[in-house]
DNA sequence: TGTACATCAGTGAACGCGCGTTCACTGATGTAC
DNA sequence: TGTACATCAGTGAACGCGCGTTCACTGATGTAC
């Protein structure tokens, strides 16, 4: 069946839309095409119209999980956006939802195993510690934006991997009371 | 062919202290009985006389991981040996050899989908967060060893999954500089 | 001390399953006339 | 405007592979006599 003129780059933001969230909720690893594909109302077969192979997804889907993040929080950010934006990056919300939040907590473990690591990962980690550089966390220095990112990741991480949700909880809470916006 | 008394015990260790070196190396999912037993020089069926289950395996190995940093770090530190542990794991000789290191970065998101999160987590990161309390990082606080926790946990992964060895570096110094011990 | 037997750690073939990928085919739609 | 044809996104069966797990069997050693 031959489709309208903008079909196919449609069905090729569905296919990414939901692999990321896949990728970011189970792993890339864990995330099958077949169940991916049927999730779509589609059969396995055509993923390969889209992409050629699963690889050429986790880099697509990359890129739109950083498009997504840039889009709904623009920099530059203003003071009270950027106490938003921790809050928000440090909630439960986040921890309990990884699939709609930031890639770098699930995927970074993943992501360093694989043999050529992502560029996408670079431009992510950048773009992060860019936008919290000027939260204070054991005061000012030129990469203090790569040691507050540092710190989010490391508690979201963290948070979702204990098992005791008043641990879990305090993670989170000690690193929110210890970034100190326009510090 | 039957063995000496020890002989099983002896087997069981060698399982043991091999898929704790794998999971860290390549994470829980991606490292298989069949490969492992052959690295040890038997087959894969022999598994079963030692454990009932891969995730019976996967908890024995949080453990020795568990024990074997205890070992090499025993608590109380001074301040020149908690100097030492924390230029260790913030070290690139850390971030390049996952299968000799603290389990928390590579593990973390995986035990984090797993189904049901490993208390092994919870005292790790407890054991981790107590042994880093008085690591200055954004003044004293009643949690401040888990934020020191969440950025060196974050450090680690975020330097093991860029792709610029820069990038990487400057993760792991400004972490390393942000952190003052006796602070 | 010497022999017969029971034990059980480890062997190796087999199981069903889901994976990523391939490929001959389908058939509704856009295009050419 | 009406008809014939080419296109190609998507179908669905099949591939080889590695996975975790099962199980009948082996055979060197510890034990009983």
């Amino acid at each position: 069946m031959r489709y309208s003129q903008n079909h196919k780059a449609e069905t090729r933001q569905r296919i990414i839309a939901e692999a990321s969230r896949r990728f970011r909720r189970d792993g890339i690893e864990s995330t099958g095409l077949v169940p991916l594909m049927k999730a779509l109302g589609m059969t396995h077969g055509g993923f390969y119209a889209h992409f050629p192979s699963k690889e050429a997804l986790v880099e697509a889907s990359l890129g739109a999980a950083i498009d997504e993040l840039n889009q709904k929080w623009q920099d530059p950010l203003s003071p009270e956006q950027l106490q938003a934006f921790l809050a928000s990056y440090l909630s439960t919300r986040h921890r309990d939802n990884p699939e709609a939040g930031c890639p770098l907590p699930t995927l970074c473990a993943e992501l360093g195993l694989r043999g050529q690591p992502s560029p996408a990962a670079d431009a992510l980690a950048q773009r992060m510690a860019a936008r919290v550089q000027d939260c204070g966390l054991a005061g000012a220095g030129e990469d203090q934006g790569l040691v507050v990112l540092a710190a989010l990741v490391g508690a979201l991480s963290l948070s979702r991997a204990v098992a005791d949700p008043a641990l879990s909880e305090r993670i989170l809470g000690a690193v929110h009371a210890a970034i100190k916006p326009q510090g």
